[in-house]
RNA sequence: GGGGCUGUGGCGCAGUUGGGAGCGCGCGUGACUGGCAGUCACGAGGUCACGGGUUCAAAUCCCGUCAGCUCCA
């Protein structure tokens, strides 16, 4: 058996089946490209789904990968399993072989004995094999290439040894390849066997057979070309060949686990409980290294947020460590140098890796922070209540609005002797789960109407727009509210569909070309330019003049000025993506993009609003490529080749063997269908409007281009001088200007409140003589001049502390309101209120208020009835006394 | 896709039934002072995120927008 290194055991089985006529195919995303169904990527064949399904062809037939890999959420989660045991990852590494109807069983067979006994030097005797139940073929097989004897061939049922891809579709029995470790590993029972679940018989390498096709009443018909998938954790063939009894002691897991250890000065393999955190950790930062380094951000939806919860486990280990200060980003520069001969691109991002996991570990730990403060408020009110249990519903707040991890709090509440009410939890919890999938429901997608379906499988149209603009053919099918017709007369509205077009569909964000239809003694207007399918271009017409009938030829005619303006949008639109990824980094993809002919608007990845600094760069990029007046190149390609020169491609879109690529030199590079400029310089002028946020970590970009960019310019300029002639500057002196008559406005009002003052001050005396007595109280009822709630309160303050005990009704006209204010002292309140007062006096007056009892006030409408309601003060006090 | 929470001086926050915008730290000035956050006095600093609505009156209530935090899918 040789002793070999993670990076050895990759590089031996790449080198192996290369030699052996296989192409090396580079790792694929952790983000599966074109399947929203899944999460990560999560086995090697992810990345060839298309080519066994047949929809996708490649140049070779067989192919090798060590591919990256992520288990966390959705079915394979092994996330809470991770650091107890020696073999569970968030991250692992997958080797496989695959073969797209070329070799079968017996080539696989082979070859997986072969490297595992002969290249890895694995003892051949301590090797078993398991197969599906009724596979015989595999059992001979295994006889006669391996020597197997019979007893160590073990037939298994459907759940361990028969593989599908989904409820349809290819399946295939499969076969594991085990290896017998001895006694001494595992769980040490004597009647340990292969069927038992420790790590003595240890499963190396699975062999998957697809052979079937499964259709959806669940028959199984052979495949005309039956294929080969196999995967083997790399993990566990390195722990084999290296002989150690973990995962986690191989050359690639150690080195971190040696380096959290010494942070926080605990030595591996000492303590059973500081070993799963280091563990944990040790996994952990390989795979937040790896999904950020693939442009997963830490987020709250989708892949983000199973990223931020590793993130956060992580961290959760650490604290139990006794690390409280960030150290995760730390640890992500060792797993870039363990594993970036593999995987170059590690190397790209390690400064971008490393910042984003600090500056999610300190957000964390804020969080953490802040909810401690929360628990330990609960738990006083709690304990001063005598109660020994934490009830669920604050559980669930604490964990819901704050996230505030649950076994935090578990071991907070113990330190304290108390319990946690987990069942109560667990209900809040369940509800929560309820309400999310029933909202989920009828958020249906809506389907491609059938008849477009019907009609997408009888013909063919040619897309003739990228070369002419003016086309004559003849009409295929009119369409009208669904339902075929033969002909339609002036004034109708109906879909046209012809046997060859210019005109543009919607597709790919870009609007559908607009234009006529014309033959002798007919006219319509092409008024929209649909695509509903791939290949049917639906025409949307409105009849002007005469009458169209199936079979009739007609002239079709691009809207030139229509489709030169939408062009210059979505070339720009490509500037602006290759711009932002220049500015902002390789995580920016598009998440949406609309191109219409009077501006554009692109929605992309990004994690926290630009800065006016960012977006002033990326305009000025875009701009400097407008003016180099660089050639748009268009061109065919085939798939493999454009994504190998990094052409951008979109998330969730399917491609065809050859694609379209648009190629702006050394500067943008995309998949695209769309219709461009022959060069940027047509652009003229690029101008952002807006940028803002649409979802989390979505930006949104709106600009414009030529000369509604130029009118935009120009309008602001218009908008500028305007503002500027209002005060009397020109617009390079605004800001100073408006900043100067800032600073008098502030200069005036202290003014005004200076002389408020005096006056009150002023007024005092006038005021303080007018004191009536009534019933042996002090009153001072009295209107003065135009003053605001603020002002009057400060003056009836004065008279207050003048009066020492009394009651003060103050009133005050404006324009066409009436301010009121009321003040009872202290050693009054019991008698007299003041919000019940002012209420009354306010309502002569056609208002309302109130207020304390020692302070209210209150505001009504009619200016003239001010006098009135002054002399009702006397009354109302002297009727609440006697009262009282 | 569906919930919960937050937004108030530079920073951290309080603000009760709608009725006087506050506290601590920091900042400025002055005086005092041998200290571990020196002490005391005075002062500057606010679009209560933004926009609507209700009301005599909104930081406070309602609706919307933006930003952030957080849980579920």
């Amino acid at each position: 058996m040789k002793r070999l290194s993670g990076s050895d055991v990759r590089r031996s089985f790449l080198n192996y089946f290369h030699s052996r006529g296989h192409t090396i195919v580079p790792s694929s995303s952790l983000v599966p490209k074109a399947d929203p169904t899944l999460l990560f990527t999560n086995a090697g064949m992810v990345q060839f789904k298309d080519v066994f399904l047949g929809v996708e062809k490649r140049d070779y037939k067989r192919a090798v990968s060590s591919q990256k890999c992520v288990r966390a959420g959705g079915k394979h989660n092994d996330l809470e399993n991770v650091g107890r045991t020696a073999r569970h990852h968030t991250f692992f590494e997958m080797l496989g072989n695959f073969s797209f109807g070329d070799y079968f069983k017996e080539g696989a067979i082979e070859y997986g004995w072969e490297y595992l006994t002969v290249e890895l030097g694995l003892p051949p005797g301590k090797l078993w094999a398991t197969i599906y139940q009724d596979d015989d073929e595999a059992f001979q097989l295994w006889q006669k290439i391996a020597g197997l004897p019979g007893e160590r061939i073990v037939r298994m049922g459907e759940k361990d040894n028969f593989w599908a891809m989904g409820d349809t579709g290819p399946c295939g029995p499969c076969s594991e390849i085990v290896i017998d470790q001895g006694e001494g590993v595992g769980c040490g029972r004597k009647e340990c066997d292969i069927y038992c679940g420790c790590d003595r018989y240890l499963e190396l390498w699975n062999l998957v057979f697809m052979q079937f096709d499964r259709s959806p009443d669940g028959k199984l018909t052979p495949l005309p070309k039956p294929s080969i998938d196999t995967g083997a954790g790399l993990e566990r063939i390195s722990a084999v060949l290296q002989g150690v009894k973990s995962n986690f002691e191989i050359d690639l897991l150690r080195p971190l686990i040696a380096f959290v250890g010494e942070l926080s000065g605990n030595r591996y393999g000492e303590d059973a409980k500081t070993d799963v955190s280091l563990r944990v950790i040790a996994d952990h930062c390989r795979a937040t290294t790896i999904l950020l380094s693939d442009g997963v951000l830490p987020s709250n939806e989708g892949r983000g947020y199973v990223l931020r919860r590793i993130l956060r486990r992580g961290l959760r280990h650490g604290r139990l460590l006794g690390l409280e200060e960030p150290f995760m980003y730390r640890a992500t520069g060792l797993v870039v140098d363990l594993m970036k001969d593999a995987y170059p691109e590690l190397h790209e991002t390690r400064d971008y890796v490393a910042r984003l996991t600090l500056h999610e570990e300190e957000r964390f730990a804020h969080t953490i922070q802040a909810g401690l403060s929360l628990f330990e408020d609960l738990l006083e009110g709690l304990q001063a209540k005598g109660q020994a249990q934490i009830p669920g519903t604050e559980i669930f707040r604490l964990y819901d609005t704050y996230g505030f991890p649950l076994d935090l709090m578990q071991e907070l509440a113990a330190e304290q002797g108390l319990m946690l009410d987990e069942a109560g939890f667990a209900l809040e919890m369940e509800g929560q789960r309820a309400k999310a999938k029933a909202a989920w429901v009828g958020s249906g997608e809506v389907g491609v109407e059938s008849l477009y379906k019907e009609l997408a499988s009888q013909v063919h149209i040619r897309f003739l727009g990228y070369e002419t603009l003016e086309v004559e053919a003849p009409v295929l099918a009119l369409v009208k509210k669904g339902t075929l017709i033969e002909r339609a007369a002036q004034g109708e509205e109906v879909e046209v569909l012809l046997a060859e077009t210019p005109f543009y569909g919607e597709a790919g964000g870009q609007v559908g070309d607009r234009g006529t239809l014309s033959a002798a003694g007919f006219y319509a207007e092409v008024y929209d330019t649909k695509l509903p399918l791939s290949g049917l271009t639906v025409h949307r017409v409105r009849v002007k003049n005469g009458e169209i009938a199936k079979g009739q030829a007609v002239r079709a005619k691009v809207d030139p000025g229509h489709r030169q303006a939408t062009a210059l949008n979505h070339t720009a639109t490509h500037l602006l993506q290759a711009a932002l990824r220049q500015v902002l980094g390789d995580h920016i993809k598009q998440a949406g993009s609309l191109v219409a002919p009077d501006r554009l608007r692109f929605d992309f990845t990004h994690f926290s609003p630009m800065s006016d600094r960012e977006l002033e760069r990326v305009e000025d990029l875009v701009n400097e490529k407008v003016r180099q007046n660089l050639p748009v190149k268009v061109g065919m390609s085939a798939l493999e080749e454009a994504l190998n020169r990094g052409a951008m491609a979109l998330f969730g879109e399917r491609y065809g063997d050859v694609v379209r690529v648009v190629e702006i030199p050394e500067f943008s590079l995309e998949l695209c269908g769309g219709t461009h400029v022959q060069a940027t310089g047509d652009i003229g002028i690029f101008k952002v409007v807006t940028e803002g946020g649409v979802a989390a970590g979505v930006r949104r970009i709106e600009a414009l281009t030529g000369k509604a960019a130029y009118e935009y310019i120009r309008k602001e300029e218009e908008t500028l001088e305007e503002a500027a002639l209002l005060v009397k500057s020109r617009p390079a002196e605004l800001p100073e200007k408006l900043e100067r008559l800032l600073a008098t406005l502030r200069e005036r009002d202290k003014e005004i409140e200076r002389l408020q003052s005096r006056l009150v001050t002023g007024s005092l005396a006038r005021l303080l003589e007018g004191v009536q007595r009534v019933g042996g109280v002090q009153v001072v009822a009295a209107e003065v001049e135009a003053m605001e709630p603020k002002g009057l309160r400060e003056l009836a303050d004065a008279l207050k502390a003048r009066l020492g005990s009394g009651v003060i009704v103050l009133g005050s006209a404006g324009d066409s309101k009436v301010n009121w204010v009321a003040m009872v002292t202290p050693d009054l309140v019991s008698r007299l209120h003041a919000g019940r007062l002012v209420k009354e006096v306010a309502q002569v007056t056609g208002g309302s208020g109130g207020g304390r009892p020692d302070l209210a006030e209150a505001g009504g409408r009619d200016v003239n009835k001010l006098k009135e309601a002054l002399v009702a003060v006397i009354s109302i006090i002297r009727r609440e006394l006697e009262k009282g």
